[in-house]
RNA sequence: CGGGGCGUGGCGCAGUCCGGUUAGCGCGCCUGCUUUGGGAGCAGGAGGUCCUCGGUUCGAAUCCGAGCGCCCCGACCA
């Protein structure tokens, strides 16, 4: 019963750990179908939170919303060589429109009902979009055309996990075309600094930024830039992308315009995505063994009221105090939420909401109420005295803002902690590096020469892969002068790990 | 696709080896009363194609055969 009631512990077993929280806060479920899944009200509302930050920034840096289909003509997606070649196979196809019974019983697809054209259901949405681009731009007064989608997508995964890779996802895909090749490349990196902000300031995850080497960038792409998060069992989550596809799906897709010269041009091209597997980078990155732990800015809610009371007048006294607690806080833009469940004691709905991963608990009882106090607790040990504190009322609702506040500087300042002590630099000897990804793994900073073939070999010897090339604020003061797998001259630093 | 595990009320499981009344336990659910400051108690109650199909048998959750599904590990993967 006591096993039943607690999680397995992250150091004994952390993929069990992550189900159990998942499933466990009420964030998704698993779907009839294998390898879906049902993202679940309190779930969905961390999604809508994300889309909401992300969205107010993406109309900042001038971008607009539409709306693009599900189907592609399956002649689109084979157009970009490395782009078919990425995506072929793991692709779920259309071929029929309807069902016809079977003679030995059942439904079969209706023969005479096969479309003329497959259609695939869009696993990225850069051809479809780069067509209708072709049709709205004719001059360089056209551009910069700044467009994202919130949208579905699927790819056919061999393996899945909650969040992380399912055969079906939610993200968001930015499609923009330039006049000028330095444009685009400036686009790029806007938006991969746009999901840096992001990812630092509302999920509290400090994702390293870098290049993606040749081998594992975006299929069709010309750069790939990356964000690569540290999960607490010290494997790479790649959170996010923004590629620079240069003219490669401009050319396919006659995506040309006329310049200010009155010559004509292809036009360049940038797309990037973040997916609703940044809700498990959430769950990796602040998860403990009670449960989740949600960043403030994220969290569907922010603060739970938990009243407390044994005589129906104590009820009523304190019900309305929480009811005035709760209206004062709302009004200074708190998400907030009184739980006034009959049916549980106060100490379940403790352990509950600790599990989902409220970052901050009111409790009021009759002995606050006459004391004219509340009792503020945090999910979290914050080096701010203990979690549990007695606060007149008047100075918790006036700093409750920023004790959120606090919170989530609190979890980004340990996240990034703990990258830090998990990234290993210095490495030189081949030897010590395997054992470190055999071993405690976390991301290892050393030189490499640039041959696809020690990336290889070291993929093949430890499953570690090149994350990214980091930028310059992430490099190790001084650079690796030798290559970590040849030993040869190192042209530039990497950041080696194993991925989800 | 390879390896492992598992399919029994909503959830977690026992029972299966060694066939035998009415398939059991915990949690959850419903009703009532008492409770409520860290996972409440008592009483009553509802809820089951034992994954499917076929076989053996007087008798199958249990034995045999085939199939299906899910989870985990690997291969695979922006």
């Amino acid at each position: 019963m006591a096993e039943e009631k607690g999680l397995t512990p992250r150091a004994e077993d952390f993929s069990a750990w992550y189900n159990e929280v998942v499933l466990r806060a009420e964030l998704a479920d698993y779907s009839p179908v294998r390898g879906s899944m049902v993202i679940r009200p309190y779930g969905y509302a961390v999604w809508e939170n994300m889309q909401r930050a992300l969205d107010a920034m993406f109309k900042e840096t001038g971008h607009q919303n539409a709306y693009f289909p599900l189907f592609i003509p399956q002649s689109f997606i084979s157009r970009e060589a490395e782009h078919v070649e990425g995506f072929a196979k793991e692709m779920a196809i259309v071929t029929h429109s309807r069902l016809k019974a079977s003679p030995e019983g059942g439904l079969i697809p209706d023969p005479e009902s096969k479309l003329e054209e497959p259609l695939v259901v869009r696993p990225t949405s850069e051809t479809i979009i780069y067509a209708m681009f072709a049709k709205w731009v004719q001059s360089y007064r056209d551009l910069p055309l700044l467009i994202n989608q919130w949208a579905n997508v699927v790819r056919w995964e061999m393996r899945t996990r909650l969040f992380l890779r399912t055969l079906e996802f939610l993200w968001q895909e930015g499609h923009t075309a330039h006049a000028t090749e330095a444009e685009a490349e400036e686009e790029a990196r806007r938006m991969h600094a746009v999901y840096r902000t992001f990812m630092d300031e509302w999920m509290a995850m400090p994702p390293v930024l870098g290049r993606k080497t040749e081998s594992e960038k975006f299929p069709g792409a010309v750069r790939t830039y990356s964000l690569e998060a540290l999960m607490q069992d010290n494997k790479a989550l790649q959170a996010g992308t923004s590629h620079m596809l240069g003219q490669n799906f401009s050319r396919q897709f006659d995506l040309k315009f006329q310049t200010e010269a009155g010559g004509e041009e292809y036009a360049w091209n940038t797309s990037w995505g973040v997916s609703t597997r940044l809700i498990g980078g959430m769950v990796m990155t602040h998860g403990d063994d009670t449960g989740l732990v949600m960043p403030p800015k994220l969290a569907p809610y922010q603060v739970v009221v938990v009243p407390i009371y044994r005589k129906d007048e104590e009820r009523s006294v304190v019900l309305e105090k929480a009811d005035s607690v709760a209206t004062a806080l709302r009004a200074s833009g708190v998400r907030l939420h009184v739980d006034t469940r009959e049916n549980m004691t106060p100490g379940a709905k403790f352990y509950e909401w600790e599990r989902k991963g409220v970052p901050l608990r009111i409790e009021i009882g009759p002995k606050d109420v006459a004391n004219g106090q509340l009792v503020l607790v945090r999910r979290i040990e914050d080096g701010d005295g203990p979690r549990k504190q007695f606060v007149p009322e008047d100075e918790a609702l006036a700093t409750i803002p920023a004790r959120l506040q606090a919170i989530q500087n609190t979890m980004l300042a340990a996240a990034r902690r703990r990258r830090e002590e998990n990234s290993h630099r210095g490495i030189e000897d081949y030897g010590r590096f395997r054992e470190i990804m055999e071993g405690v793994g976390g991301f290892v900073y050393a030189g490499w020469c640039g041959s696809p073939r020690c990336e290889e070999k070291v993929k093949e010897d430890t499953k570690a892969t090149i994350r990214v090339l980091p930028f310059e604020e992430f490099r190790t003061p001084e650079p690796p002068k030798r290559c970590l797998v040849c030993g040869g001259e190192a042209r530039e630093e990497a950041v080696w790990a194993r991925a989800y």
